[in-house]
DNA sequence: GTGAAAGCGCTAACAA
DNA sequence: TTGTTAGCGCTTTCAC
């Protein structure tokens, strides 16, 4: 098969339109100084030859390159990939972010790039010279590594970073995750809750220390004690157990449990059965993320819901609108998570256990 | 913020060697002709500046655009990801096909693409015009579109069809459907099941029929009759429910069915609980498509697993094996689903139902 | 085996 | 407001 070139270029456009290759151009871009008259004209001949521009000759000419990379973080993402338990953090992440580039005719590439490595530099930095992208989607924990926020900095290109409040260069973003804390652990109270245990995510995550922020105030708020009832974690189902053995031991344990992710919650649950803990009547258990292991948990843990769709549309958005000069909006923009009430949650039965 | 133009290009490179562009395009794309002695001078030279030629300007010559588009029905697609309910396709096919791309430098780019749309052609197009990606990777239903097919082929796009085995251009692949509904009809057989009824997918995907095939085989090679076990369906939770009623209605209902998919495999399970049915001693059920949904019901369903990201890895692999002009392997190809037997199937507690 | 020239499709800068 | 020119970074001829 002949190597095709494009079909249809600029100059077939300008041909038979009868204008110059700057003309059409102008339109395309929609510049303004152009005739409605002309555009008419132009977009016609667009039309009907169904001429569609080169991303790769744009780009080549020095302008945008119509592509936005959403990086992820290479081990947990293929790890997720591979234990098919359905966690849709990267669906999420298209379906917000593809919708919000397709009428401006942007596109997404996943872009997967180790966090612990040391030529996390060089990795990142081939894909921008290979692609050149306009802007790029970061997620935790890429998103607070000042070493990449540098590099696209001086790179120039504008980037969103979701879950990262760091100081710095590029548009930050955040599922609220202080209030979402808040909203997990006030539920607990008026189900009068009173020893309310928290498992921490990961601290090389901000968010983590946002949650656990959260829960505080909540807890002071209601006059309660935290003693005792804070327990490490790092997002592994592992490190929940660990942490749920250690809050269910100590001499006055809690009565509710807010995971801060779906694996420690589940790891909980475990470690309740383990123990002859029902859930919810001896032991309520909160998930933060909302994902098809917990909903469809026996019994359907009440979940906190991230608008990870919502937040990568408004990084997306932020981005596009940048490169085109528009009004870019709020940044930090915080799209609050949500709580969905499920069947993991429930007035404690022995308030006051031992 | 400067708009930024390649940090290090091809010229920086020839200078640095010493040698002219052309020997430095020659080492990138690994054409024969150069020496051993100048390829390792400009290697190092690539290195130490750190070099990486820009895909957009590879397309702009007439070389390889290192873009594969992975296309996906828009509409299916994008239900999956509102419904959250762990569909994994999308991902198991980036799993795939980027781990495939990776070594060769190619990306991918999810695309949707209205199936019943009649603008499909143009949308295509569009994408094709804007990308020019060196290949296409097709799933149903868009795999045995002939528009589609048609169309890439006169673009001289290289392209891969999962789940089609029609007569025409491109790459096929597929899961084995017949032979993994021969597999999980000898498995109820084995368990003494003698009536085992089929949900067929829907009758626009070939797929369907194939399955059908396999059930129809081994119920033969058993001798088995396959009177009124075999009831339509479409993919969906709604027509699963209308299937699965009139299965269980009939004179001599089934004591196993097997369902096409994962929803109407739920809604299988459904009508057993409306008519008192205990899964799996009164109704064993297998389900096509094993995902999260499936696994994490209960009881975990019997499943045919489709390697989805095997098949795709295979796909992209096809495809940059062509543009490569080395030996691209068998077409079609088959990567046999498996079958993950679990607890909704056993012997049937009444073999001979009235 | 290596190099020089032309051009891919488009836009920035400038001119008209 | 519109058109002309130059050039983006690379690969394809075609010379040498």
């Amino acid at each position: 098969m002949a190597r095709q070139r494009q079909a249809v270029t600029i100059k077939h456009v300008a041909a038979d339109a009868g204008v110059s290759l700057q003309t059409v151009s102008r339109v395309i871009n929609k510049e303004p100084n152009v005739r409605a008259e002309m555009i008419e004209r132009v977009q016609a001949s667009i039309d009907r030859l169904g001429y569609v521009p080169s991303i790769a000759a744009q780009r080549m000419s020095g302008s945008r390159s119509y592509l936005i990379l959403a990086l992820n973080d290479r081990e947990r993402t293929i790890a997720d990939w591979r234990a098919r338990q359905g966690t849709d953090w990267v669906d999420q992440m298209l379906l917000g972010s593809m919708l919000a580039c397709a009428p401006h005719g942007y596109r997404v590439i996943v872009e997967l790039v180790d966090t612990h490595s040391d030529h996390i530099e060089r990795e990142l930095l081939a894909a921008i010279a290979a692609l050149r992208p306009d802007g790029v989607i970061l997620t935790p924990p890429h998103s607070q590594n000042p070493v990449i926020s540098g590099l696209l900095a001086q790179q120039g290109i504008s980037f969103a970073r979701i879950g990262s409040l760091a100081e710095g260069p590029g548009f930050t973003l955040t599922m609220g995750d202080e209030g979402a804390a808040r909203l997990a652990t006030e539920h607990l109270i008026e189900l009068r809750h009173r020893r309310i245990g928290l498992i921490a995510g990961s601290p090389e995550y901000e968010l983590s220390s946002w949650r656990i922020a959260g829960w505080r105030a909540a807890m002071a708020q209601a006059s309660l004690n935290c003693e005792q009832l804070l327990a490490d974690g790092d997002f592994s189902y592992g490190s929940g157990l660990v942490a749920a053995r250690q809050l269910l031991a100590c001499s006055r344990p809690p009565t509710a449990i807010i995971a801060s992710n779906d694996q420690m919650a589940m790891a909980t649950l475990s470690v309740a059965r383990e123990k002859g803990l029902s859930v919810p009547d001896d032991l309520s258990v909160i998930s933060f993320d909302d994902t098809p292991i917990v909903r469809f948990n026996h019994p359907p843990l009440t979940a906190v819901v991230q608008p990870i769709a919502e937040v990568s549309a408004r990084a997306a958005e932020l981005i596009i609108a940048e490169r085109t000069g528009k009004d870019v909006g709020d940044s930090p923009a915080a799209i609050p998570a949500t709580l969905a009430i499920r069947k993991s949650t429930a007035v404690p039965r022995n308030p006051m256990p031992v």
